[in-house]
Order: C-alpha cells, then structure tokens, then sequence
DNA sequence: AATTGTACCTGTCAGC
DNA sequence: TGCTGACAGGTACAAT
C-alpha cells in the first residue's frame, strides 16, 4: 500500500544514503519483476552505474544515475525498498540486491512480487505506460479546486474511482481517498460529477492536508510498509476512517460502515458523510 | 471512449 | 489441529 506519503518517506530516507555512491553489481532472485530491460542486461548495464539523485512521481520511485540512466520502481501492494549491511539476512521475499561502492546494499522486498522494476534511459521514460499517463502531483502547482473541479464533471464514476485514477491525479490509494472523503464529508459512492463547487473545494483541500500529515507522520503503516531504513511510519495512529469499518466514529460517534467500491473496501461515516440523491 | 471486472500474488485470519 | 475461503489492493488488460 505505498501511496505518495509513503513512497516519498521511502525517497527521504534512501536519498542521503544513496547518493554518490556507485554501483559495483546486481543479483537478481526473481527476474520477472523486472519490466526493461532483460534481467541480464539490467545486471550489467547497472553496474558502474553512480547515484545522482532520488525522485518520486505518484507511487513511482526514481533513482537517477550517472551516464543518462534511471532505475525506477513501482512498489504496487508490498513492496519495499531497504538500505541495508551486506552481512543482513537475506530472506525469501527479496529478490533484487544492489551492491554498493561502501559495502552496503539496496535490497527490493516484495511478499507479494506485483512490484515493479525498470532501467530506462531518462528520455525514455515515457515509454513506462503508468508512468507516463500520470496526472499532476497532488500537491504540486498544476492541483488546483479549478483542475479536480473539471476532472470531475463529465465522469460517470464514483468519487472514490475517480480519486483512485492516477491518470486524474497521482498518488493516491485505498488509504488517503478513504481519509480525503472523510475529512470533506463527501460520500465515496457519490456519482463524481455530482460535487459542488463548494464541495470539491473541500475535497481538494482535504486531500492536500491528507497527504502533507502523511508525510509529516512518515507514512501509514497498517501492515507492510516500512521506509527505506526498515522503520514504520506512524499516520496509522491518525486515521479516522481507513480500517475501522464497524467502529465509531471519530467526530460524532456514529458506527462506521464499510462498502464495496471500485473493487476497493471503503470505510465512512454515514452521518458525517450523507449520501445526497444523485441525478443520473 | 469510458468504465467495470479480473488476474496477478502470498500471508493472515475467521470459521468450521 | 488443520483446512478452506475471504480479504488485503495497485495496475494492466480484457470485457462490456
């Protein structure tokens, strides 16, 4: 569940250690997770390889190196990325280990293996699909009310589907739309186009709020995550409505009800988030 | 064209 | 105890 509080504590955490140092091999335990390009090609195109800089786009991870390369990885449900000593334990579920210039390594950790990993050249990286189809950072200039205000009309989608569309805007998952859709007392079943102005006013600056405390509090870690230092965040303590379907409520007490969305579990108060009758 | 559903995976947990 | 099935959810792709 890395969304973009977690993947930029990931980025945090792994740029002072990462760069300038260079990259003396590769040794892959499952080759299929990685995209682009052959896992054996991959190996020794790395290898030389200095880290210039660390970048996040949506959940993507960027690791910008020398000669005009970018590693790039997507963590999906589980995966993770952690600096580690070469003498660490190497368990099951890591199945790509970078080696660095000072003994240290980068291992990517995935239960699940639906991460994914791909070394383009950086004027390729429009050639990674989701990637290049992204909408605008959430809280970067381009997200304004006036922008989610016309994303939004002319969608025949839920609110919820709608926010969990990284080609509408980047970054979001399960976790932050659920706490979005609270904090602005929006329905998640609302039809998108249905919102007013006032309330995608609302909802845009909840997101922004959302997603600058996620990553004041280093991220949510409700399972999974952990940064790149191996440490959980700590945003789990805060959330109102992610994971506590049947519980009350945290501004009025109310018992939190629990639907299918989007294929998604979604958690709401059905008091402080009323579902208004749509016109279809 | 846009939206919905399913596959991809493995571990955990409830229920029997 | 040990099994089964539901569930966790981001994205690509198939189906509608």
């Amino acid at each position: 569940m890395p969304e973009l509080p977690e993947v930029e504590t990931i980025k945090n955490t792994l740029l002072p250690k990462l760069v300038g140092r260079r990259i003396m091999g590769a040794t892959v335990h499952l080759p299929r997770l990685i995209k682009r390009p052959a896992a054996q090609e991959f190996v020794s195109l790395l290898g030389g390889k200095e880290v210039l800089d660390l970048s996040r786009r949506g959940k993507y991870l960027l690791l910008h190196l020398s000669e005009g390369y970018c590693l790039v990885f997507h963590l999906r449900m589980t995966g993770r990325l952690l600096y580690l000593p070469a003498a660490a334990p190497v368990d099951k579920h890591t199945h790509l280990i970078i080696h660095l210039d000072n003994g240290e390594q980068l291992r990517f950790h995935d239960l699940r293996t639906f991460g994914t990993i791909y070394l383009v050249r950086e004027g390729e990286l429009d050639q990674i699909r989701g990637l290049a189809c992204l909408g605008p950072e959430p809280l970067g200039p381009q997200f304004t009310p006036a922008y989610l205000k016309e994303v939004l009309a002319g969608r025949r989608t839920t609110i919820k589907g709608a926010l969990l569309n990284q080609e509408l805007l980047a970054g979001l998952g399960n976790i932050y739309v659920d706490e979005s859709l609270f904090r602005a007392g929006i329905h998640p079943a609302r039809q998108a186009a249905s919102l007013t102005g006032e309330e995608v006013a609302r909802l845009h600056r909840a997101i922004c709020e959302v997603l600058k405390e996620g990553i004041r509090y280093r991220g949510t870690s409700v399972r999974d995550y952990v940064d790149g230092e191996g440490k959980a965040g700590g945003f789990q303590k805060r959330l109102a409505v992610y994971g506590r379907g049947g519980q009350p409520c945290v501004k009025c007490g109310a018992t939190l009800e629990k639907v299918r969305l989007a294929g998604r579990g979604s958690v709401y108060c059905p008091c402080c988030q009323p579902l208004k009758c749509d016109t279809k």
